[in-house]
DNA sequence: TAGATTGTTAATCGATTAACAATC
DNA sequence: TAGATTGTTAATCGATTAACAATC
């Protein structure tokens, strides 16, 4: 697979072709052309050829692209068929939530195992994933090949934590801490989900277009 | 407060200015340059002047900006005094965890309520929100003006919930679903945490170092 | 006043879109 | 074969960066 100077938007992008591919998939389609991929994606046919480009050539002149095997080519780019291995740090109400009702093997993520400091989770297992005590989590790392911490802790213990992490050869960290975990020095892939951005994000919009509409009504009052 | 085209990535940012900006006040740093505030975020200070600059005039030369009135100004444009009201639909594991955990109040929303089907906790109480039936959700929707509608609902009530809360006055919606919302005709605008998206990207640059690791062992191996 | 730093205009860079030859 | 649609090269558009006069 070509991998070359990829753009940060078009990886962004990858995502949600899985997704719509999976539809399509289910609705019993099999090809599908740039034209009509972008027409459900609100994409350009140019920009969806210009991305899946960056990897390789999936399509046929004169045809498009197979779905299913369109849909295994960004599966494989986006890592889904190498097995990451995952721990999640923070059994608290999000880290329970993810282990009870994120499948994360649906894309291709083994989560083998949780950590928490309280004494009434530790031994548990929650959808068959067990909760370790927070002490075992630097042999665990040590022992198993770790790919992805998720971390799920309060605030205040998110650094430390990280510091663990980073410490015994955990590579990547699915933060939903809302601390800013990047530190310069530091070669960790990280990747957030700021609850609190998205929502702002909103808020802005909203807010956008409240004033437009605002702005609108006003000069209908100064004309008539 | 100016407002005009101001693109997807300039907003997007927003939020992250406004969070380090809280920090820094937490630091008791009471004054920043686009230089300083450049180096903490990763940003150019061009970048971090020209943003501003789409809203207003928030600084001072010869000084950079005071910390207190700039996150006022960020606070503002987000629409964080605005007030939104918000409810949330579907009480499951993630809904739960949001009413819990997610402090509204902080983001300037006010979360008055929660709707699910599911008798067991209708009528029940969590974090002063109230539980009411989904039944009851259009006659509250007609009597209350509700800005956001938290979606936490199970994939195959996405689209019907969708209606329900479009047809009665609802602008915003925050999904957590994994279903893709934004309908052509639609009007009504849609913020998404998409979980998934989110681990699909950090595998994929797990993936794409480990590629490059990769290649370059091989070069070394074909050298010596 | 001299030094610092803004807001803004111009230059650069990168991403998206358009066009089209290649070909199924 | 004729029509359709790709992959890719060129053109356009927009976003980021650099430069600098204005000014605190």
């Amino acid at each position: 697979m070509k991998r070359l100077k990829v753009s940060n938007n078009v990886i962004r992008r990858l995502p949600r072709y899985l997704r719509k591919l999976d539809e399509l998939t289910e609705q019993g389609v099999t090809r599908v052309s740039s034209q009509e991929l972008g027409q459900q994606l609100g994409l350009t046919p140019s920009q969806i050829r210009q991305d899946f480009s960056c990897f390789g050539e999936f399509g046929q002149q004169g045809y498009g692209y197979h779905v299913p095997a369109l849909r295994a080519q960004v599966a494989a780019i986006l890592g889904m068929d190498r097995n990451y291995r995952a721990v999640l740090i923070g059994v608290g109400n999000i880290g329970h939530a993810l282990i009870d009702n994120f499948c994360f093997s649906d894309w291709g993520v083994r989560l083998t195992a949780a950590f928490d400091v309280k004494p009434e989770v530790i031994g548990t297992t929650f959808n068959k994933v067990p909760v370790l005590s927070m002490e075992e989590l630097p042999r665990y790392l040590d022992e198993n090949e770790i790919d992805i911490a998720v971390l799920t802790v309060p605030k205040d213990a998110a650094l430390p934590v990280t510091r663990i992490l980073t410490g015994h050869g955990v590579e990547a960290i699915w933060n939903f801490t809302n601390v800013e975990l990047t530190e310069p020095n530091s070669s960790v892939l990280v990747e957030n989900i700021h609850f609190s951005d998205s929502l702002l994000s909103l808020s802005y919009y909203i807010s956008e277009r409240a004033d437009e509409k605002a702005a609108k009504a006003a000069r209908r009052e100064r004309k008539g």
